[in-house]
This record gives C-alpha cells, sequence and structure tokens, in this order.
DNA sequence: CCAGATATGTAGTGTTCGCTACAGATGTGG
DNA sequence: CCACATCTGTAGCGAACACTACATATCTGG
C-alpha cells in the first residue's frame, strides 16, 4: 500500500492566485478555466485538492482571513477605542489601493449577490466579516471598561459600524476611488467614534 | 404603412420585476429565464424592447434612480447637513429592511465584480452611486456656506463618507442584518457629521 | 380587405459552464 | 520488480447560458 504519486504544485501558492481571481471577477464570475490557468494547474488536480469550485473559494478566504488576521491583531493593538479605528480605517484605505492587490476586499467582491445554487457563498462572506466584526466589539467592550469609551457607548454598534464603512471602503475602492479618497473617509469616519471617547484629561 | 402588433405587456411593470431579480440575484447570477418568468413575457419581446440583458439592466437601473430621485430630493431638503445625514442614513436603514424589496440596495447588489465580458456594469452601479455622492456633495456646500458646517469641513469628503456608509449597509442588509443594526450604525454615523457642523447658538 | 409593420410563442442555435472518465505517469511498501 | 495508491494531462461529458430564426398573430394606413 503505497502512498501514492505527489502533488507536483505547491497548493498555498496556488491558493494565492485563486485567490486574486475570486478577488477580481467575484465567485461566480470567476471561471474554472481562469482559475486552473491561474493556479498552472488543470481541472482534475483542482478538484482532487479542493473538491469544487466552492470548495476552492472556502480555501481561498481561510488563506485570506488568516493573513488579514495578523494585521487585525495589530489594530486592535492600539491604545485606544479612537485608536483602533483610525489604525483600522486608514490601513484598509492602504491595503484596498494596493496595486500588488485587486482593488477592495475579497470578502466584499467575492459575491455579494449570487444566482441559484450559490446562495450560500454570500453568507460564507458575511460569516467572515462578522469575525472582525466580533473582534473590534471586543476590543470595544474592554476600552469601555477601561473608561476609554463614554458610559453611553454601545460598543456593538461601534464594531458595527466601523465594519459597514469598512465594507463601504472596499466597494468604493473596487469602483475606482483611489487612496487619497478612501483617507479622507477614514478621517471623517473616526470623528463618530472620537464623538464617543470620553473626554480624557489633558 | 402600419404601426404594426401592439406590445401586450407594460413595460414599467416588467421592469419592476426585473429590477427584483437583478437586486436579489446580481447581474450575472440573474438568468433570461428568471427575468422573463418574473416579467410574465418570453424572450423575444425582451430583447425587442431592450435589446439584450445589460439594456434590460440600464433600464432597470434607470427606474430606480428615478423612483429614488424623488427619496433623495426629500433627504437634501432636509435643514442642516446633520439633518440630511440622518434623514438619508436612517431612511436607507428603513429602505434596506423593507421586505417588499430584496434586502440592500440594487446599486450595490446588482454587481460589484463581474467575470469576463460584464466588466463594465460594476460601473455602471458606480456611476449611478456617484449620482447620489454628487447631491450630496452640492448639499454639504451650501451648508458650508451658510455656516452650518465648519470653516475646516469638507463637502466631499464628507459626501464621500456619507455614501460610503449608505453602501455598507446595504451590504450588511443584503446578509441579514435586522432594521435595528442598521439604525445603530447610522445613528453613530451621524455623529461624524455633527463633529464637523459649526457650534450653533442655543 | 389588403399591404406593411411590429409583437408574440415555439423551439431551437452555438457557446460556455462546472465537472469528470480515463489512461498514463510517479510515487511507496513488500 | 510487483501490487497498490495517488496525481496529471487530454479530452469531453451533460446542463445551462444568452440569444435568435421563424411562423403566426395583431395592429395601422390606404
Amino acid at each position: 500500500m503505497g502512498m501514492g504519486r505527489p502533488r507536483e504544485f505547491d497548493a498555498e501558492m496556488a491558493l494565492d492566485q485563486a485567490m486574486e481571481v475570486f478577488w477580481r471577477h467575484g465567485y461566480e464570475g470567476a471561471t474554472i478555466a481562469q482559475l486552473t490557468e491561474a493556479m498552472g494547474i488543470n481541472p482534475p488536480s483542482l478538484y482532487a485538492c479542493f473538491g469544487n469550485k466552492e470548495g476552492l473559494l472556502k480555501a481561498a478566504l481561510d488563506r485570506y482571513t488568516k493573513l488579514r488576521g495578523a494585521w487585525m491583531d495589530e489594530v486592535v493593538a492600539a491604545p485606544t477605542a479612537r485608536a483602533v479605528a483610525e489604525r483600522m480605517l486608514m490601513g484598509i484605505a492602504e491595503k484596498q489601493t494596493d496595486p500588488a492587490n485587486p482593488p477592495g476586499c475579497l470578502l466584499v467582491q467575492g459575491g455579494i449577490a449570487c444566482g441559484t445554487g450559490s446562495e450560500n457563498v454570500p453568507f460564507e462572506l458575511a460569516a467572515r466579516r462578522a469575525q472582525n466584526e466580533d473582534q473590534l466589539r471586543d476590543r470595544f467592550v474592554r476600552a469601555k471598561a477601561e473608561g476609554d469609551l463614554k458610559e453611553s457607548a454601545d460598543p456593538a454598534a461601534l464594531a458595527r459600524y466601523v465594519s459597514a464603512v469598512s465594507v463601504g471602503m472596499g466597494v468604493m475602492a473596487s469602483s475606482g476611488a483611489d487612496r487619497e479618497a478612501l483617507r479622507q473617509v477614514a478621517s471623517v469616519a473616526v470623528q463618530a467614534v472620537e464623538a464617543q471617547s470620553a473626554d480624557r484629561p489633558q
């Protein structure tokens, strides 16, 4: 009972290429032919490794959120709620206009509305976005406990707000907004968080 | 030289149905079969009247923005920049969770990322969103001239911000956020506009 | 009532889609 | 060297896609 012929391609490198195709064309807009060409493999290798197109998307999303996870940890490590929001939104302005990647965010570009048979793709993306929102909420809960946010502040609402602005910026970026435009949006958006911050002693 | 057989269906009613299909499934996810069934017509009638699938989308977008236009006029008629933002975002929270329509906004759900051959669809939607942003910007320019916004305020940035929040709320709505969640986001978002408002005499 | 013009329903067209059968290649364990 | 297991490339599967040819039906102008 041998172990069989070994795989000739690197799964993570292939996933990076698939990620980019989904990012640029969305789940339904990306074809298997485009994916296999970008990944440098043939269809049977793709299906043997990832099951089917949706399995490939999930693997790409896993990789995307893993790469983003480290950055999100830096974000919530900022000292105050305001600094967290600023670091997050300004960072997003940079990332979503990074010419090394397609514009916008994979968790949005991947597929907001899908056709019959792919109805769960939008929910899959929403679930991943919710993870970031939860991380933000936890951070804002802490900020409130530390007296950094006002007593009247709602950490969950703040997290939802920052998440919503992030998504809006992603859509803007994908439709051509430049880095400066996104920075302006981030700059205005942070002021809402500042308005929820406690007046600190100078 | 007769005028030919008259159309047996109402174009606007048919467009309303097509609008809903695009809204729910996106441009690429919507099939001609779904569209014709919803519109109550056969493919040849669709192509004779709207040219092709993309022509139908544009006609549906025209109708959508026309319906929304009246509401946007009410929004910018609010007395202050803050009131404009509040009326806009709170209204969007209602509209995007109205069970009479699919959740979210057609100008987002229609297609953020598309496959080869439909690359211009996202730009078409972006152009329509830009119209709303322009309308907001003009209103904020006026607000600044009236002393309603601070001297340091940037009307274009504020308009972009409100537009971005709207889009973000739309995506949230389409992925299951309820009306109360959207209201919370709107409520926080308005505070950024308030922070740009001049201190008014009490 | 006729001729021209446009709309409609049936029934397809060619193409592309996601996916896979199959044969050959390349590995391991005995 | 052999049995077995897994991967790879070719080639193509059935289904669904956007779209249309064509015959028929229903109008107007004369």
